[in-house]
DNA sequence: AACTATTTATAAGA
DNA sequence: TTCTTATAAATAGTT
């Protein structure tokens, strides 16, 4: 379509026919898209490469769906109930295993975006997508550092019930001994404030 | 993309989605032919107008073949496929989630010696630590974020006042001709809105 | 549907 | 692969 016409025949020089699979592949996705979002219609592309891989998308929905309805508008073959559900669940771990990669991608990418600092390498989009990521993290940190602080009251709790029991005994003994001796009994039965490490409550 | 750059929303007038749909489908389907013809790739394309009809295309075999082809490709369903063989793909399925659920891990732990904390079990120092560091980041890439959004509003506003001065520009030239032609003046020196794509708006 | 002024896609070259 | 650029092709708005 550029600099020269082109002849709708399989290109024969490999190199030069990988090239324009790119390009036009990227190009036909692209318009179907924009077809989906300007008229309201639900696409789906399939390209197989002449290698075999494959390429897809699918405007709305998942592929799956779309194939589905496809098969219903064409009164195809329907696989029985039964099997939908299995299918359904290895179609849920395919996107499972689809968003994750995505999530790796973007670690690898905001890892590398620290050691190299250039972040300006990042589109607004992944930028956006890190924030959120990063945003989750801190949740579960948060509830991590709280579920450590629960554990670590609950053992001083049990500390200090401990430390009052033997406290109580020694009181008693105390107690005793001002038969035999005649001393003041104490006043109180905790001489000083049993000290509680605080820096757990810092944060 | 003739006569006037198009946005890339719903068409909201009906007739015009509605004749824009005649001619980008036909588009798609002819890029879809010169793609597989090309390229030799097998390519199909399914399109449902918003009132459901089907408008499909396969460049090889059938669209049905085409469709088992694309399931076998994805690990999805084929019709004639055993339960078993759906049960076994869905374990290792599930095994894939938890290889990179560990991947994932390792990625955050890579993540966390960066930011030079001690490795293995997290107190809640390093907890707390990591928090801050990870304010800190999402701190840094909100700042990359505006600094991106201002460049782009810069670039608008520097265009904005190219276009007014040539809007000024052209009002002296006007009111003179209505000094010769004794023609009513423009009561505003802008016609109509000067319109700014949103899109940078978006986060 | 047919017509064009423009925008978009892309072939070739780097 | 990616970028640039000249040109072909697609198509938005109009008739």
């Amino acid at each position: 379509m550029a600099r020269g016409k082109v002849q709708l025949k399989r290109i024969v020089n490999p190199v030069h026919r990988q090239v324009t699979f790119c390009k036009r592949r990227a190009g036909l996705l692209k318009k179907a898209k924009e077809l989906s979002v300007l008229c309201d219609a639900d696409v789906g592309v399939v390209v197989f490469s002449p290698q075999g891989k494959l390429y897809e998308l699918s405007t709305k929905g998942t592929m799956q769906g779309l194939i589905e309805r496809y098969m219903k508008c064409t009164s195809g073959f329907l696989p029985a109930e039964s099997e939908t559900d299995v299918h359904k669940r290895l179609l849920e771990s395919k996107d499972e295993v689809n968003m994750m990669t995505q999530e790796i991608k973007l670690l690898e990418k905001g890892l590398w975006s620290i050691f190299g600092g250039a972040e300006g390498a990042m589109t607004l989009d992944e930028l956006h997508a890190l924030e959120k990521h990063l945003e989750s993290w801190i949740y579960q940190i948060r509830a991590t550092k709280m579920k450590i602080m629960s554990q670590e009251i609950q053992v001083l709790k049990n500390k200090e019930g401990v430390l009052r029991a033997a406290n109580k005994y020694l009181q008693q003994k105390v107690e005793e001994q001002c038969g035999f001796f005649n001393v003041e009994p104490l006043t109180t039965n905790i001489p000083y404030a049993l000290t509680i490490p605080n820096e757990i409550y810092e944060y």
